[in-house]
DNA sequence: CCTGGTGTTTGTCCCGCGTCAAACGCGCTC
DNA sequence: GAGCGCGTTTGACGCGGGACAAACACCAGG
């Protein structure tokens, strides 16, 4: 249907920019529950390392380094905040449970969500090239993360990793601007489902019901959309029989027409 | 006039969030023009030293380290290709003079500019985290880059360089987000004028005067407008005095009014 | 010089989505 | 259980900006 190569999707039909994605290719299922322990978490031990920053180390070289690495751990709950914007930089955070979203804001009081960020995912790096964040990070649910000192982010390999992660969410961002410039309202709709639903499935939850922590206005800021035009074409998928949307609740009925929607089209 | 700290603008006024600049504050007016030599590049005697990836380096500490240094270089005409998406990664680029365009492209054949890109700064970084590349890169005039060979970046300081340029490419990216999430048409113009405005004078060029590279509809890609849409704002910053729009080439009238013409307001 | 191609400007139409408004449902606390 | 508040849904209306179209400016080549 064109010209050149095919790629980068939003809908998890192909390739790459998989744009709200950080989890890895190769991420089996894995129930991410979050154990009781308040101990300091071992990389090793942990039930995310397949997903998380040390990904792929084990299969690089340093399989000892991860064992050795350990974390303290950071409880929020539901509303509170990880880190503003503003706040001096000296950590990254890696979610070892729970929901967060990242925000950013303009001068004249306008905010959008940038992101929002689940189990096995890389908070902070916006504070890496200034020493000082730049947006605001809050917990949508009690959520638990590593803290991981950046001074302290000194193996080769590490190093290595973190780009990696980094350049990814280049490539993720780069993707939400496709669908922000790009896309209809219907569309961008659509494609924040599919992305959340292959999220779920990597990290061993089901990839056709699931329950949005957030609220519709987070969900309209982040599509640039308001937050009317959601609810109201959420509630065209219940019509349409693609999806079963009760409140905070849904499940894909039909994933084909679901990931079609995008493609171009008037309803 | 907000509650949260003031933060975050497109506009050139305050902080971080310049959305689409990767030049260092610190960077002084620098002739970059472009010497004719064709030898290969030591970063030691590049004019482009305190804009480019060493930056900070000289300062951190390894200043022999960046004497050291010495890249290949490559040229592109017009129109050429750097690199295109699905490309094995192996290389980032050092722009060394020119000027460049990156684009994103949607399987349904949709695509969109995420990108314009100038003296100083890094492109390629797409491709580290999956080892090919997810982006179309293209000169939009005769250019030239250094080649930076990814596996020859490991001392330990330009890692961490190359991390800053990374996390102030993934800040300015949340710029452009914000921009096509949350701003008008009219804002998105006036942004864009204003970041190239900054941009140009971080590197020695006027802030109120020069010429645009890019056509009126690589604009509109990039700001999620139509390509008429751009013409027809530009021409309206003309009408209302605000700046002179011959083609392209722009002067800026009066800046402050153009400032202004960003945070909230109808026409 | 004229001619064709590409990029820009400007006009007209109209629809997608934002805005305003009202009613509903769920989960609090008391 | 009653009352309240937040989040959601649904309707009505209007406008910003997209789509289509036509005329114009600039540049290269014959």
């Amino acid at each position: 249907m064109n010209p050149g190569h095919a790629m980068n999707t939003l809908t998890g039909a192909a390739r790459p920019l998989r744009y709200a994605s950080d989890a890895e290719p190769g991420a089996g299922r894995l129930r991410a529950a979050g154990g009781a322990s308040s101990v300091p978490t071992r990389c090793s031990s942990c039930n995310l390392r397949e997903v998380c920053l040390p990904c792929g180390m084990a299969a690089t070289a340093t399989d000892l380094l991860v064992d050795e690495m350990v974390y303290t751990r950071k409880r929020l709950k539901r509303g509170e905040t990880l880190f503003r914007a503003g706040a001096a930089f000296d950590s990254l955070y890696a979610v070892r449970s729970g929901f967060f979203k990242s925000r950013t804001l303009l001068e004249d009081g306008r905010d959008q969500v940038t992101g929002f960020h689940m189990g096995g995912e890389i908070l902070g790096m916006d504070g890496i090239g200034t020493d000082a964040h730049s947006t605001d990070v809050i917990a949508l649910e009690d959520s638990e993360v590593c803290v991981i000192p950046y001074a302290q982010l000194e193996a080769p390999g590490m190093q290595r990793q973190l780009q990696k992660v980094m350049s990814r969410a280049l490539v993720r961002d780069q993707g939400l601007m496709m669908l922000l410039g790009t896309m209809r309202a219907e569309e961008r709709v659509a494609a924040f489902l599919l992305s959340l639903s292959q999220r779920f499935a990597a990290r061993g939850y089901s990839a056709t019901e699931f329950h949005l922590r957030m609220t519709r206005d987070e969900i309209g800021s982040y599509l640039g959309l308001s937050l009317e035009t959601v609810s109201r074409l959420l509630s065209r998928l219940d019509d349409d029989a693609i999806a079963v949307v009760q409140q905070k609740h849904i499940r894909i009925v039909d994933l084909t027409r679901l990931r079609a929607s995008i493609g171009r089209g008037a309803p």
